[in-house]
DNA sequence: TTTATTTGTTGCCAAATGGCAATTAATATA
DNA sequence: TATATTAATTGCCATTTGGCAACAAATAAA
């Protein structure tokens, strides 16, 4: 066993209680690759084939308005899932972007590989739905947030968790997924930086 | 078989494409009930033992912010699911509350049928993981909604596509629920009125 | 019905955020 | 390195939204 493969083994234990022989037969299923940086996971219009772990790296995805402005709709820093969930287990055009920001290392599962393994598998079932499920329960958080915290207090707690989006994302992306403008975030940092 | 089941059939159905015959044993797992005006589906602190289908009537759903305001998480009219999503798969603790506004009749099945269902049915498997994914898009529709249109435009928005809440809910959980203050929403409404 | 309570509206002003343009800083390209 | 492009900051002002208080309207309770 690759001692690279710890990672998705300990994701897999933390989403859903699991035996570590059953968590190692999971993340058996799934293929390791490398994805350079600035290239795409995952291009807008095409479905999302593959169910992806980031190991190490750092990757953004975005969308774009009515407006056709980019927006920013996340970003994903090592050991999380990095995948459109709604284009993948639907199987249908994905409307977001997904770009690697820096050289990153991947596990992946494509979907007919995952759809034999949920069968064959109830752990990877239960994994998988509770996976969904807190996805579901960490968009609702944001989404709280969102509606009833300012742009700077959104502002602290993004800093506070995610400190490394600002090593690696540039300000104009990191104020549309706060969503505010950029000069709003440049004139929220001044004030923040002079308080602290 | 109950006439009256044939909307969960059919939001069976819609959410996962599926032969009649199968929609209709995964809806004979379901067990109706009524609960009255103002009575509590879900109360905050319990955990959500039943994933309820709403054949008719109106629910809330709400939470509590840092500073103990009440703040309206949902809606719901009939026909859809009324569930705590979090809580309901991962039985823990909810932490918000869902009240009936107006009288409501509903199909249920609990935690513990659902996990046996889920076991004998693929297909009730499949729907479940379909329903999920559907509500974590809806989500996320909803939040960038939050972050990238204005008060005004997110209630142009809510009048078009769910006007019979404002049949059903006071102004002021309206308010909470689209991000603003009631005093906000007045004016806004003022303002939509005119235009139109 | 009368009274009390809750909900919704409005005026006044403050705070937060956006829009635009100019400037500087950083990065990419020739 | 020199040049072009993109990103970030800042000033000025407009717009949106919030906070508070007064009042009106609707609803619930006596």
């Amino acid at each position: 066993m690759a001692a690279d493969i710890i990672p998705l083994i300990q994701y897999i234990q933390q989403t859903f209680p699991i035996a570590t022989d059953k968590a190692e037969e999971i993340a058996g299923r799934f293929t390791e690759k490398e994805v350079a940086k600035n290239d795409y996971l995952l291009v807008e219009g095409k479905v999302c084939k593959e169910f992806c772990f980031l190991e190490t790296g750092f990757v953004w995805s975005s969308t774009f308005d009515i407006n056709k402005n980019n927006i920013t709709t996340n970003f994903y820093s090592g050991r999380q899932v990095v995948c459109e969930l709604f284009s993948f287990f639907k199987q249908i055009p994905s409307k977001e972007n997904f770009q690697a920001l820096t050289d990153c290392r991947i596990w992946y599962i494509t979907f007919d590989e995952l759809q034999i393994a949920f069968h064959s598998m109830p752990e990877f079932r239960e994994f998988g739905r509770s996976m969904l499920v807190s996805a579901y329960a960490g968009l609702k958080q944001r989404m709280l947030s969102m509606l009833h915290n300012t742009a700077e207090e959104r502002y602290a707690l993004l800093i506070q968790q995610s400190p490394d989006i600002f090593q690696n994302a540039p300000l104009k992306n990191i104020a549309s997924y706060l969503g505010v403008t950029n000069t709003s975030l440049s004139r929220i940092r001044k004030e923040f930086t002079k308080k602290a």
